[in-house]
DNA sequence: TGATCTACCTAC
DNA sequence: TAAGGTAGGTAGATCA
């Protein structure tokens, strides 16, 4: 009977006499775990060589005792139109090792036959359950049907309880040994088992704790679904008594280790998630196992599926951990990934992200919770037990999973090598897929002497166009876009790898980019990327239907994460080929990509003010001028320019002899979109996005629009906030809220004088900061950094660096590189970065704020670029002398085209929007997700 | 003191 | 076996 299951993780296994077996571990329909062994798959590469092809292949054959057979067989080569194939040679061998190992010793061959002429490997790097995965068309989180027979899963052994003798246990729930594997087209997911867990070490003073020295105190689990009714667990490695059902106090540290891996065992979760798990928790035990069995203790670290061990390994700075048949989730890289937050301590994340408060018992006091009987060992157990639920949660509620589980799927990478890694991956793995389908090669991964080459080169890959923004407060403004500007591009004009024309000259004409190069047209041959990406757009065209008709909410989740999941991939392969790490890296194309993009945004632009130029609005009909013809008095000409645009992307301002309607500019908008997307090549399409009712433009990449979008029979307004200081980390939250402020008042209510007002306010409550009493003032004040690099590493002196070195002094706690440290600014003599100093310290020492440089360089700055567009000057400011008036501001009175009163009656339809509808400033709101790259 | 460089973060 | 890309604004340190 044929069995379905979803492919979680897969490797190969090495059986004496009869070479590899691949394993493929996953969750049953049925919920039962599986192991899968498919039998009969070789490892092989490819060979282009010179000269004599099949004495070449006889000379391999003899020299390697490795290699099982050698075939001549007929490829493209991989970059560059080729008009033919070329006879290359493909070479198999008895084990996946072989292939590395033999691969440099076969260009040898070369000199011993004296052969003139290009050698190239190909495909010898690619792992070999890859290999499998992308020859049979399997990928992760896919699933398949499997008939074959019954077989006994692996085994692992452990201690027993007290030092009885070994105890034997299968590694999963069954094993099959496959003799007929099929795809099965599903979305579904199986019913996985998520564990949760979190360390306590006991460290000194309160200092960071050493595997080598420290012990670990307390391990909690947390399990969805529960495990033998519990939904979590405490180990703690000591005995208690009076403690609640999860709580299971053992004989010492040795046992309660081994109940550890015992319970990993036993419940055989699919997810074993934590946070930070995979840079602390799992290296700390997996050391600290080896310190207590190097003292003579008993442990076996058994966490895999195929009975193997825990363990992990540090590639520079980045630590990469397996667990055999399971996935390993770390929640903090996928929210750092995910969401934009001043910090991700579990604290800070979860009280933004989950509003949960974390348990807390500070590092110096641990060590008497531990030794506590009573509340405070209690207060200890639970603040441990509260660490694995909120990474359970973070995980679960917030759905980090979904968007990784549809990546593996449509890509057929693994689900770890996705969660774990990058786009590179994803894109390979399509590659490899589609080239190997047209008969071609591909390239292997470039060492660091070609990459840094690449690296170099890259300066010359030029980006995206912005275009000079018309400063000031516009009203009436249209944003259009296009829509994934760059695969469309390279879908209409056939940008390709395999397109280039850089060996064999096509016939008839070349697709010539603005940036130079050929391309050759779709009708000679069609390039292979623009098929991926135009299977990539149909498969998400098809997937947004179906979410259309789904009435299930979870069908749905789904399929939204399976949309969003293509968009990711059509963005990725522009991307992809100017990365100096590509195995398929081409200048060439991706200046070609981006090239074609510019030219397209400065044409629209043209089209727009001189083409058009002006749109005659006519009852419902937005006209051109010719085709309206003659003029009356009823219709409303609207003046069209472009105020502002941004690779992808055109601002147009509207003006018109009286007032306009939403629903009149959306008649031009449409009409835009239609007249630009016309003169496009398929599938290039300029969407009409939104109505700016007021537009402040700042500088390139920095604004604030009043935005009006179409919902439900109504309009939804909203400000929208881009790179000005609201939305950047490194200033104070003081800052974002005082602007948010001042945006509102500007754009929506119109009102100047009131903004003047609002800062003058902020301004006197800083000056007059009362350091023991505003401890909630002081918060607003708190900035925050990226630890980027390690600190001697630095050119030039930085203010997180100065927080990180007093840390450090002060406890030996040493961040961690990627780690956001805040900080405030002090009173006193010297450099602003000597002033830096950790909030909490701030805190505890009563230490006193630079009042002056929050006014100074935090608050007024931001504020006068946005004021000082309606005349605002602050330049008579004298904040050091503690005179009567602060400051004056010099009110010229804005010719605010804002505040033009004849428009009362569309005002105030407006304000009453307002107020029903909440702004959503991103400071103020909750926290939105991070949107994607999206040019 | 003004110009240049370094660092960070964001838009796309 | 680490890592998709470029364009751009702003602040502060450092250089000349």
């Amino acid at each position: 009977m044929p069995m379905d299951f979803q492919i979680l993780d897969a490797d190969y296994q090495i059986v004496n006499g009869s070479g590899p077996v691949i394993r493929l571990f996953g969750r049953g329909a049925d919920g039962k775990s599986v192991c899968c062994f498919v039998p009969d798959f070789e490892p092989y590469f490819y060979l282009k060589a010179s000269g004599d092809l099949h004495a070449v292949a006889r000379l391999i054959k003899d020299t390697f005792e490795q290699v099982q057979k050698v075939e001549i067989v007929k490829k493209f080569e991989p970059v560059g139109y080729q008009k033919t194939k070329k006879e290359i040679l493909r070479i198999t061998t008895r084990l996946p090792r072989d292939v590395p190992e033999i691969r440099d010793e076969i260009l040898k061959i070369r000199d011993v036959l004296g052969a003139e002429g290009d050698w190239q490997i190909y495909e010898s790097d690619i792992l070999f359950r890859n290999r499998f995965l992308i020859d049979r068309d399997l990928g992760g989180m896919v699933w398949v049907s499997v008939e074959g027979k019954s077989v006994e899963p692996p085994r692992y052994f452990r201690t027993g309880p007290a030092g009885s003798s070994l105890r034997e246990n299968f590694a999963c729930d069954s094993a099959i040994l496959a003799s007929g594997l099929k795809r099965v087209e599903s979305l579904a997911i199986a019913p996985l088992k998520y564990l949760a867990f979190d360390i306590e070490c006991l460290p000194h003073d309160g200092g960071m704790p050493s595997p080598d020295v420290s012990p670990i105190i307390m391990i909690s689990f947390s399990f969805e679904p529960a495990y033998n009714g519990h939904k979590t667990l405490i180990l703690l490695a000591k005995p208690a008594a009076g403690m609640d059902g999860d709580v299971i106090p053992c004989r010492d540290e040795t046992e309660m280790l081994n109940r550890f891996f015992e319970i990993i065992c036993e419940y055989d979760p699919d997810i074993v998630a934590g946070y930070n798990h995979q840079d602390f928790d799992i290296p700390y035990i997996t050391d600290r196992v080896k310190t207590l069995i190097a003292k003579g203790e008993v442990i076996n670290p058994v966490v895999g599926r195929d009975g193997s061990q825990m363990g992990y390994r540090r590639f520079g700075l980045i630590t990469r951990t397996e667990l055999k048949g399971r996935v390993v989730v770390d929640a903090l890289p996928l929210i750092r990934r995910a969401f934009s937050l001043k910090q991700y301590t579990l604290r800070v994340v979860s009280k933004e992200l989950l509003n949960r408060e974390k348990l807390d018992v500070a590092p110096m006091e641990m060590e008497e919770y531990w030794n506590d009987s009573g509340d405070k060992f209690k207060k200890f157990v639970d603040y441990s037990r509260r660490d694995s639920e909120l990474a359970m949660e973070l995980v679960l509620e917030l759905r980090l999973l979904d968007k990784y589980i549809a990546l593996a799927q449509v890509s057929g990478s693994l689900l770890q090598e996705i969660v774990d890694g990058g786009q590179t991956s994803m894109v390979e793995n399509l590659l490899l897929r589609e080239f190997r389908r047209k008969d071609r090669v591909i390239l292997p991964k470039p060492g660091d002497e070609l990459s840094s080459e690449r690296y170099d080169m890259s300066s010359d890959l030029k980006g995206g166009e912005v275009l000079e923004p018309k400063k000031g407060l516009l009203e009436n403004v249209l944003i259009l876009d296009y829509k994934s500007l760059y695969p469309t591009i390279m879908m209409a004009h056939n940008l390709c790898y395999t397109t280039v024309v850089n060996r064999d000259r096509p016939d008839g004409e070349t697709i010539k980019p603005p940036s130079g190069g050929e391309f050759v047209p779709p009708e000679v041959f069609r390039g292979i990327v623009p098929s991926i990406l135009e299977d990539l757009l149909n498969q998400r065209g098809d997937t947004k239907k179906r979410m259309k008709r789904a009435s299930d909410e979870n069908e749905c989740r789904v399929l939204d994460a399976t949309q969003l999941a293509l968009k990711i991939l059509l963005n990725s392969f522009y991307g992809y080929s100017g990365y100096a790490r590509a195995r398929l890296y081409s200048l060439t194309l991706a200046n070609a990509v981006t090239s074609f993009g510019r030219s397209n945004i400065l044409n629209t632009r043209e089209i727009i003010n001189n083409t058009i130029g002006k749109i005659v609005l006519r009852g419902s009909a937005a006209l051109l001028l010719e085709e309206a013809g003659e003029l009356s008095s009823q219709d409303k000409i609207v003046e069209l320019s472009v105020a502002y645009g941004d690779t992808d992307s055109v601002f147009v301002h509207c003006r018109s002899g009286g007032d306009i309607s939403l629903e009149e500019i959306s008649l031009v908008g449409n009409r835009l979109s239609e007249i630009v997307s016309a003169s496009l090549p398929d599938p290039m399409e300029l969407e009409f996005e939104s109505v700016a009712k007021r537009a402040l433009l700042i500088a390139k990449k920095r604004y604030a629009l009043w935005l009006f979008e179409p919902k439900n029979s109504g309009w939804e307004n909203k400000i929208k906030v881009k790179g000005m200081e609201t939305v950047r980390r490194d200033w104070c939250e003081l800052t974002s809220i005082t602007l948010n402020r001042v945006l509102e008042l500007v754009l929506i209510e119109g009102d100047v004088d009131q903004a003047v007002e609002h800062v003058r306010k902020v301004v006197n409550d800083v000056r007059n900061l009362d350091p023991g009493r505003d401890a909630e003032l002081i918060e607003k004040l708190v900035l925050t950094r990226t630890l980027t690099r390690k600190p001697d590493s630095y050119k030039n002196k930085q203010p997180h660096l100065t927080v990180v070195e007093n840390l450090r002094t002060r406890t030996g706690i040493m961040p961690s590189i990627g780690t956001r440290i805040p900080f405030v600014i002090i009173a006193g003599k010297g450099l602003f970065v000597e002033r830096a100093e950790d909030p909490d310290y701030v805190r505890e020492h009563n230490v006193s704020i630079d009042v002056d440089y929050y006014i100074k360089k935090q608050i007024l700055p931001p504020v006068e670029r946005i004021l000082g567009v309606f005349g605002v000057k602050m330049s008579s400011l004298d904040f050091d002398s503690k005179q009567k008036g602060l400051f004056d501001f010099e009110v010229n009175k804005p010719e605010v085209k804002t505040q033009e009163k004849e428009k009362a009656s569309s005002q105030k339809e407006l304000e009453g929007m307002v107020q029903e509808e909440k702004l959503q400033c991103p400071e103020n709101g909750r926290v939105e997700q991070r949107s994607l790259f999206d040019f």
